[in-house]
DNA sequence: GCAAAAGTGTTCTCTATACACCCATGT
DNA sequence: ACATGGGTGTATAGAGAACACTTTTGC
């Protein structure tokens, strides 16, 4: 959710974002809270300027979530059902947030435009988690990562979005090698595995799941990781091209 | 092109439709000529009103220029860069068509909205071209079917979102088993294999083609089909499930 | 019988998966 | 030495491409 107050935008038209990261072997995605009573969840969105590709406009509201410029961004699917309205959701929220100044009845109408029925353009983004420091917008009381395996219910459609955009993820994670956006400048192989586990949710072969990954012929070794663990000091890789 | 009349629709959205069919061994699109001079050449296109699905308004923009239902019919690409407008389009009609009435300069204020920068939903359905006889609409001079590797220049960027769609074809047929959506009821195997090859604009081996279509077990085998040509008469089949 | 096109079978290659073994490391 | 986890090699199975052969049809 971006601001509420009507700018240059398109109108009806907005973008969802589900921004995508990893650690500890849990694919995450951010979700931000709103500052308002009643436990408001939804996806990092925004709205189009007249004078911007609807890209863009993406990877602006990215950038103001995550400070982060240059990562994989793609559009995935419009959602356009005509019950899609924020109209439900702000109705609840003035339910729950009696004393909210800009939904005063006087000044609610400035507002109507955003309880219009809207189209969503949703996007995905891979980054990564250690270079990011999720800012908070105005309307947020905070921003955080959740394992997309224990997301909690998000507002309006936004749970079905995100499912929508792991399964696209899946389809598409070897053609477009966008894995490596979620991890950090060096990695080991296993680093690699776990991810591709946390996105599919199953387990790989560790000696096949290599080869696989060897044959793409996007990886440079680099020296040795010396952990200090009892065992074979696995090597280093980084993406290359 | 739809109407130039501003209706209840969502403002600077509209959707693209790129109409798949084939015959002779050519893959066909379906391209509107508008009635003014200059030979403006567009995609069916529409618009959605307020009360309608997006997925609902492409089936009535399919609908009313084929009168095919039932068919095949997806969302592949939102075209949404900020100079996408209808802006010099209509200039260079105006330019053209100095003597039409809609869009004299006092009425014109009321086709403002539509001279706005548009952000499109592409749409791109396969439809069996025997069971279709093109609709024309007010704005279309004819509207007729294009071989796509002889297709003419279109306005705005519709030759683009045609590539783009082809791209989506050919990368979703098989996992989609689309194709035979291009074709009739019944059909013999090497019909479907000269519409993948017209897809595709390669030959694919004969044995082996037929054998990978019959391992989709999606194909009934009905009688055979007597040409009256001196040579083993082929199968037809019928696409099931 | 013969040409043309359809149908079917066989081989070869490449890839994916399963299984096995060896290597480096710290206790 | 040995337990632990990393790296690599080999065998097997399945999919896809190339090649070959047989069958049906009308003249």
């Amino acid at each position: 959710m971006h601001s509420l107050t009507e700018q240059n935008y398109i109108q009806q038209l907005s973008i969802d974002c589900v921004i995508f990261g990893y650690e500890n072997q849990q694919l995450k995605v951010l979700i931000s809270t709103l500052k308002f009573k009643g436990d408001f969840q939804v996806l990092p969105s925004g709205f189009i300027y007249q004078g911007e590709d609807v890209d863009e406009a993406a990877r602006r509201i990215l950038e103001d979530r995550t400070s982060i410029k240059d990562t994989y961004l793609e559009q995935f699917h419009v959602f356009g059902k005509a019950d899609r309205s924020n109209r439900a959701f702000l109705d609840r929220l003035i339910e729950l947030n009696p004393d909210l100044v800009i939904l005063h009845q006087q000044q609610r109408q400035q507002y109507e435009w955003f309880t219009r029925r809207f189209v969503s353009i949703g996007y995905y983004a891979l980054v990564d988690m250690a270079k990011v420091i999720p800012q908070k917008h105005e309307i947020d009381q905070s921003i955080t990562w959740y394992d997309v395996r224990q997301l909690p219910i998000l507002a309006m459609d936004h749970n079905e979005i995100v499912q929508k955009a792991i399964d696209t993820l899946r389809l598409t994670l070897d053609q477009r090698l966008s894995a490596f956006s979620l991890l950090p400048e060096s990695f080991t192989m296993k680093d690699v595995q776990e991810v591709y586990e946390a996105i599919y949710d199953k387990p790989f072969a560790r000696n096949n799941f290599q080869k696989k990954i060897l044959d793409m012929n996007v990886l440079e070794r680099l020296e040795k990781k010396f952990t200090g663990a009892a065992n074979k000091a696995p090597y280093l890789y980084r993406y290359i091209k």
